[in-house]
DNA sequence: CGTCTTTTTGACCATTTTCAATCAGTGTGG
DNA sequence: CCACACTGATTGAAAATGGTCAAAAAGACG
């Protein structure tokens, strides 16, 4: 289950981060990229299925994502699982853990990812002399929150055929928005037990809802991906509308 | 359904401020305070129904809880509701608003609460001068987190039986540690249908969950209110731990 | 005392889980 | 190239969990 997990020096410069093409994020000022440059202390990649953070370690470094795709979960004590969110491009990962102290939740590598690393020790710096990073650190902070805030909706309410068209929609959206769908496909692996443990179902029950949605033409399954063939249909079915920021700040 | 909503001037000062009594929340400095009594524009009283915020309004105004207790909660059009989580003193109001816009959440008063007011186009200053409660922004922003992430898992993973469990755990130690708790009785006057719609279950199924842990002696219920007897036994239920921060901010 | 909300109960129904197998696709080593 | 071991996807049948409907009981409150 371990695999490669490089610590690398720096091969994408600050300046030149790839992630300033894409027009969802924010541009950043030149002293904020200044400031940036020199806060990150390296770049890391790792391998699909590789652990980023631990529950109940004290990481000390904070990652922003490059390039890949990773999840969030948490596990109770006899081993259910319970997905809590995707990361995708531009998002942070471990400011709950920085902010606070220890971890409390895993983040396993869902596609190869490349990741910039910071050092938690120095956050507070952010803060003392960059008011701007430090209202988007509250930004993305509260920007999980929702997301969070839609999913305790998703589960607590909603069918598992609602819940399913739901959570396939929002995995389109977000991948799409950075770069991670093809034609109608999410270009990033995911297993129909990942799916389970997102939507809280089991997986005998997920497979025969991803059916569902198959048969009526508004998914397509087939090795580990998924197409998205209706996405309005699919927002109607959860009653939701799918939108996204654009224009928002990353660190 | 809406009751008193009552904006006075100010009758608590922040150099005054009841939470600091409590050991529960950090201190302030003398600049913090003098600061935070500046960015206070006034006091709101609301009592119990009141619905203090409204999803997709743009509210002016950032709250913060002096006493009483509200809840966060979303709405699919079709009516069907999704608690998120519970308000007690200390805690801050309509952050996600501020932050980001519009608000994709409503907040309703439980019991009779008094509110410090703020102004949210003044937040920028609250990063421009003062790190230190930027960070607590952050920090605040990062709990809630934590605590929809532990909700996630609960709704997500847990039996109806376990998942009652770990709510009446966690609303017990909450309110604890905010002083809503007398003897083994909860303070906060709360229906069945609070709790259903807070787990994702009908009323009916909790109801029947209730009773069975009323059975077990593990609480008891009478007039909106829970008496908690034996949180342990709760906790090891729901293989919950029940810790809680100390020494928290709050603004 | 009468009205209203909240809690409780019963009967029946629907959704979802569990268990147990099977099937398909991939990669491995011989 | 084939046998074998794996992982992931699928299916069927039986069981359990939780939902819906409808009504009654119990408090709360003016």
């Amino acid at each position: 289950m371990n695999v490669a997990l490089g610590v690398g020096s720096r091969k994408v410069a600050c300046e030149k981060c790839p992630l300033q093409k894409s027009e969802q994020f924010r541009c950043f000022s030149k002293d904020e990229v200044a400031f940036l440059s020199d806060f990150k202390i390296g770049e890391m990649n790792a391998g699909v299925g590789a652990t980023i953070m631990m529950e109940s370690s004290h990481s000390a470094h904070l990652y922003s994502v490059l390039s890949g795709a990773a999840f969030r979960y948490k596990m109770l004590e006899d081993g259910r699982r319970q997905i809590l969110n995707f990361i995708f491009p531009g998002d942070l990962i471990g400011l709950q853990g920085s902010v606070m102290g220890e971890m409390e939740h895993s983040v396993e590598v869902l596609s190869p990812i490349l990741l910039c690393v910071f050092e938690r020790t120095r956050l507070p710096e952010v803060y003392q002399k960059f008011p701007s990073l430090a209202f988007d650190l509250t930004w993305l902070a509260a920007r999980e929150e929702r997301i969070l805030d839609e999913n305790l909706l998703n589960i607590g309410r909603r069918s598992a055929y609602e819940r399913a068209a739901y959570l396939l929609a929002y995995l389109f959206v977000r991948a799409k928005s950075t770069g991670l769908v093809e034609g109608r496909r999410l270009m990033v692996p995911i297993t129909q037990l990942h799916l389970a443990d997102t939507l809280g179902l089991s997986v005998v029950h997920t497979n025969r809802t991803l059916k569902r949605l198959a048969e009526r033409k508004l998914i397509r399954w087939h090795d580990r991906t998924c197409e998205v063939l209706d996405l309005d249909r699919l927002l109607a079915i959860a009653q939701w509308h799918g939108e996204l920021e654009k224009d928002r700040p990353y660190i």
